[in-house]
DNA sequence: TCTGGGGTCCTTGAGCTG
DNA sequence: TCTGCAGCTCAAGGACCC
């Protein structure tokens, strides 16, 4: 308030703070299945074990109830009784999620389906269906671009978003853009998700997980040691396991006790650069942007076999595996555009250890059967007297096609033997 | 009857070159 | 010609993430 005669003091524009958030769908993709059949409500479910289809699911329907007529559209909404019918406990997948009443009996994310039967075996067992995960994926992501552009894709369930000179994003801290953004995309799919917003991606990734689900967390840099640094370790996303166990070795279990270690001390004892960087993220400092576009490094096909396999024993399995992942390779390489030079393959030995070995060859390629021949090559230098696992094939240092250097000039060579 | 698949980034060591 | 060094690329492996 001023009266006449004073001197009014005009607050100059202020520029705006940044804010980003960090919007993480809640339990996704069993969200998505109990969007698909509200009838599992309450139900221990398993989500995992490989990829649903719906004509394998008909085949199973038929064959346990042949005197029913079964179609695609009895799919839409099948009686709860039925659903043990549509995946079994076999194998050696690991379940993607579980819903909250299978978690009651210890049930999780990345846990073997056998260990998980054993735990829970009443629990309904579904396998993934990756093409509605994938619509409601894009769905929710479009929605937010809508209403806030620089949108950065961080997977199928999560995103990170610059508020910083959205309309509204920075009223309330974020707070009511967080809001806004949620209620429209519930009204977009049913689904709801749990938002961080703070001044990097670093604390807003945290803050997101604050309140869960449908929750919204803003954190400001003055809250660093209230709210960051009681946390342990490995609530830092590029903590692992193993970091945080060498962490605990040295007496740091929180973030508070690594932000207390002078940088020189971390970077004697965990590298020049992660030690900086882990001295830098216990100080809340982040200053990565918001990446709205990102070109792919790499592209691979791997798969774990039924049963270990031996190179000589089973030669002809092995081969036609090998040959379908490179067709798979090539396949994703051509549909989206890209071609590769890098070529490599990995396997898995039945002892759990992974090698790698990859080649650079002087051309860029897309073809299945050029890859075949490179990653054979690769093959030939590791050890194929073990039983194997996993076998995987992998084309690096992509470019878009199109946009490929031009090749040098090459002699002549002796022909291709094989 | 533990332990998937598809990625990225970093470190380390070998080998090459000026 | 030999040696040491710095800087670079490539390959392999490890850690981490969703």
């Amino acid at each position: 308030m001023s009266s006449p005669g004073m001197l009014t003091a005009v607050t100059p524009p202020t520029a705006p703070i940044r804010r980003i958030a960090h919007l993480d769908m809640d339990a996704f993709y069993a969200s998505v299945e109990l969007l698909r059949y509200p009838q599992l409500k309450g139900l221990p479910v398993v989500i995992g074990g490989g990829r649903r289809r719906e004509d394998d699911m008909l085949a199973r329907l038929r064959e346990a109830y042949p005197e029913r007529e079964w179609t695609g559209d009895d799919l839409a909404h099948i009686p709860v009784e039925f659903f043990p019918l549509l995946g079994q406990y076999a194998g050696r997948g690991v379940a993607t999620t579980a819903t909250y009443p299978a978690r009651q009996f210890g049930v999780g994310s990345a846990m073997g389906l056998m260990k998980a039967a054993r735990l829970c075996p009443q629990a309904i067992l579904l396998p993934v269906d990756f093409d509605e995960v994938r619509r409601i994926s894009r769905l929710f992501k479009q929605t937010i671009r809508e209403i806030a552009p620089v949108m950065e894709d961080r997977g199928v369930d999560e995103v990170y978003i610059d508020f910083t000179d959205v309309p509204g994003g920075q009223r309330e801290g974020g707070r009511v853009l967080a809001r806004l953004i949620q209620k429209s995309i519930f009204q977009a799919t049913g689904l709801t998700c749990s938002i961080g917003v703070a001044p990097n991606k670093l604390i807003a990734k945290m803050a997101s997980e604050f309140k869960k689900p449908n929750g919204i967390s803003v954190v400001y840099e003055q809250d660093l040691e209230q709210l960051i640094w009681p946390l342990p370790c490995r609530k830092i996303n590029g903590v692992g396991p193993k970091a945080d166990a060498k962490l605990q070795g040295h007496g740091i279990h929180t973030i508070g006790e690594l932000a207390q270690r002078e940088r020189t001390w971390l970077i004697q004892h965990y590298g020049k650069s992660y030690g900086a960087w882990l001295h830098e993220v216990a100080w809340g400092r982040d200053e990565r942007p918001v990446q709205t576009e990102s070109e792919p490094v790499s592209m691979s096909r791997e798969t774990t076999f039924d049963r270990d396999l031996h190179a000589a024993r089973d030669r002809a399995e092995l081969g036609a595996i090998f040959t379908r992942l490179c067709e798979q390779v090539a396949d994703d390489l051509q549909r989206k555009g890209y071609v590769g030079k890098t070529i490599g393959v990995k396997l898995r030995y039945d002892n759990f250890q992974i090698v790698t070995r990859d080649s650079t060859i002087d051309h860029f390629t897309n073809e299945a059967t050029s890859i075949r021949r490179q990653a054979g090559l690769c093959l030939k230098r590791v050890d194929l007297t073990r039983r194997i696992r996993l076998l995987g094939v992998r084309v690096g240092s992509l470019a878009r096609l199109g946009e490929v250097p031009p090749e040098p000039e090459r002699p002549p060579g002796p022909a291709q033997l094989f």
